[in-house]
DNA sequence: GCCGTTTTCGGCCCGACTGTTTTCAGTCG
């Protein structure tokens, strides 16, 4: 984890314990959003504390959404490695109670109930009450039968899943849903929405929302859709389930059904992020308006009856300016459409270029298996499987000796196939089809072939595979290697993180980014949602120092080429445009950068 | 906690749904 990570989940710890102990619920949720921004924020305030001691804390400051009492937290981390307010609010409520609050259906009100009226101190403690006596807990106030059941549920729930569910699987189960309500009479329309219409690397739950001449109907046909396994909340507008997700665990759909005129409001206030809503609605309010849910309005000051007169009236929505398409709503309020993917707190509401990359922009993949090593395809299958998807470029990168379990080549059988590739490039003239090799950066941070084997090669996609655990200093250094190295192109899911499982290497990015754009060494987006590696931020630093960025599958078989939309999701998220992405370059521009960055 | 062409103090997104109440608090997104 960085500093700026540490330091935002200590904020978000403090925030639950202040939400706890009852003091200030605005407290929290400032520090909240400080916790927010520190996680999504490009530079490293560990380098600013360390790099400015004497005037650390106005530096900080500088930054938007950054206070004093922020400013000061950072510091005293920095400094220090620990937050005294945060140890001190721990003697007062155990981290254990805490965790309480990540049981869906339990906020700080009743788990301060559980707490201190019955001495619950811990998830196990509930499931211990649970199994008892759960008669107990419904004669606590506020509480009773029907929501003990719901606790034991969410319980139950999860220890089934853990958290949040990789893109990769929730996006094809949320289209499929998606498709199931659209098929409904009467509908409309019939849209994912959330985390995962922004194409976040994994999502909480997932959202919907659809208008509906027969709302009933759609209400009926998603209390029947296969795989509900609970269904939580059953209103007129807002239908909320659990589903047994395919491949084992569960998800929580919600459904919204909104009003036709609303669509566009709904559709932008339901896609988030809820730091691009905010700033939607303050630019709303400073133009005279009010956004919600239901659409524009002109901002109209009610009236105030009697003796409030003359305290300042509440704002309220007058006539309708725009609600049903999300494009009116943003030229309404002078901007251009900002796509899902672009609208989170780093992105702000700043202008997108027009070339934001697509999946139909990208037409080279330099990133695949073969038999040869761990791929499903022989070798003319794969080429022909990428004409077939109207490639014009594809790199044949075959693991190097060190990955034994992949089938990596030794250093006479990575010739042979060298020889392989280039034959086969002869003879199928619609593709141009790159000799290449994903070699291993050894822990050291050395290459898996002699420079002498290298050099023969017309790319070098350099990965690390093992020791993905070493420490951040050790990894920087090994990653700094592989980007400088003279022979290596790109550099291969950089981190080798897993989402969800694997925290991969943690090197300093900075360091990298600036290396990799010097170097002109290009970093991938390895778009296996698995991996998606370079992560969004990451990508993002990238790009701000100026590196170029690839796309790429790493396809094993026909069906990752697939994969690609997550790669181009994340890339999007980051901002990467079509002149930085490598993949969207013409045969011959990428053989030219091939060549010359080697001189 | 943060912020300021409505404010340096007093606001902070706000509506739907549920369950426990008997008019509303708590939770969620």
């Amino acid at each position: 984890m960085s500093t700026n990570q540490k330091i935002s989940a200590l904020l978000s710890h403090l925030a639950a314990g202040i939400d706890l102990l009852g003091k200030g619920s605005f407290r929290a949720s400032g520090h909240r959003r400080a916790a927010r921004l520190l996680n999504g924020l490009e530079l490293d305030v560990a380098d600013i504390v360390n790099n400015h001691p004497e005037d650390a804390q106005q530096r900080l400051e500088q930054i938007e959404g950054i206070g004093k009492g922020t400013a000061k937290r950072i510091v005293e981390y920095v400094t220090t490695g620990s937050l005294a307010e945060h140890q001190k609010m721990l003697e007062q409520v155990p981290a254990s109670v805490i965790e309480l609050l990540e049981i869906p259906g339990l906020g700080p009100a009743a788990v301060r109930t559980l707490w201190r009226e019955m001495q619950i101190e811990s998830i196990d403690d509930l499931k211990r009450q649970l199994d008892t006596d759960a008669d107990a807990l419904a004669s606590l106030p506020r509480l009773g039968k029907a929501s003990v059941e719901k606790i034991r549920r969410a319980v139950d729930f999860r220890t089934k899943t853990s958290g949040r569910i990789q893109l990769g699987r929730a996006l094809p189960f949320g289209e499929q849903l998606r498709e199931e309500l659209r098929e409904v009479p009467g509908v409309l329309q019939v849209e994912l929405a959330g985390s995962l219409r922004r194409g976040r690397d994994a999502i909480g739950d997932v959202d919907l929302l659809a208008c509906c001449a027969d709302p009933e109907a759609l209400r009926s046909r998603f209390r029947e859709l296969p795989g509900i396994a609970d269904l939580l909340s059953d209103g007129d507008s807002k239908l909320s389930a659990r589903f047994d997700a395919p491949g084992g665990g569960g998800v929580q759909v919600d459904l919204r059904i909104v009003p036709r005129e609303s669509w566009g409001a709904a559709l932008m206030y339901f896609t988030g992020s809820q730091d691009h809503n905010i700033a939607m609605r303050g630019r709303a309010s400073r133009r005279g308006m009010l956004l919600n849910e239901y659409g524009l309005f002109e901002r109209r000051v009610a009236e105030q009856q009697g003796e409030d007169e003359g305290s300042g009236g509440k704002a309220e929505a007058g006539d309708l300016v725009v609600g049903d398409s999300e494009t009116a709503i943003f030229e309404a309020l002078d901007l251009e459409p900002i796509p899902p993917e672009l609208r989170e707190e780093a992105h702000g509401l700043e202008p997108v270029p027009d070339d934001l990359v697509t999946l139909e922009d990208i037409d080279a993949e330099l990133h695949s298996h073969t038999t040869e090593s761990d791929g499903r395809l022989e070798l003319e299958e794969l080429a022909r499987h990428a004409i077939e998807l109207g490639l014009h470029t594809l790199a044949i990168t075959d693991h190097s000796q060190s990955s034994a379990l992949a089938g990596g080549l030794e250093p006479d059988r990575l010739r042979r196939h060298i020889d392989a590739i280039r034959e086969l490039d002869e003879r199928i003239p619609e593709l141009q089809l790159l000799a290449g090799s994903e070699v291993d950066i050894l822990p050291d941070g050395s290459l898996d072939y002699e420079d002498e084997l290298l050099v023969q090669l017309d790319v070098v996609v350099a990965s690390p595979h093992a020791a993905l655990d070493q420490p951040p200093d050790v990894a920087t250094e090994r990653l700094l290697a592989a980007i400088r190295h003279p022979l290596v192109h790109i550099v291969g899911h950089p981190t080798g993180r897993i989402v969800g499982r694997r925290r991969g290497l943690e090197p300093d990015m900075t360091k990298l980014v600036q290396a990799a754009a010097e170097c002109d060494t290009v970093l991938e987006i390895n778009a296996n949602p698995r991996r998606l590696d370079l992560r969004d931020s990451h990508a993002r630093a990238a790009l701000s120092a100026g590196c170029k960025l690839a796309i790429n599958t790493d396809a094993h078989s026909t069906r990752h080429f697939t994969l690609l939309r997550y790669g181009v999701l994340t890339a999007r998220r980051a901002g990467l445009t079509r002149k930085d992405c490598i993949n969207t370059w013409s045969p011959q521009q990428l053989r030219t950068w091939l060549e010359e960055k080697r001189r």
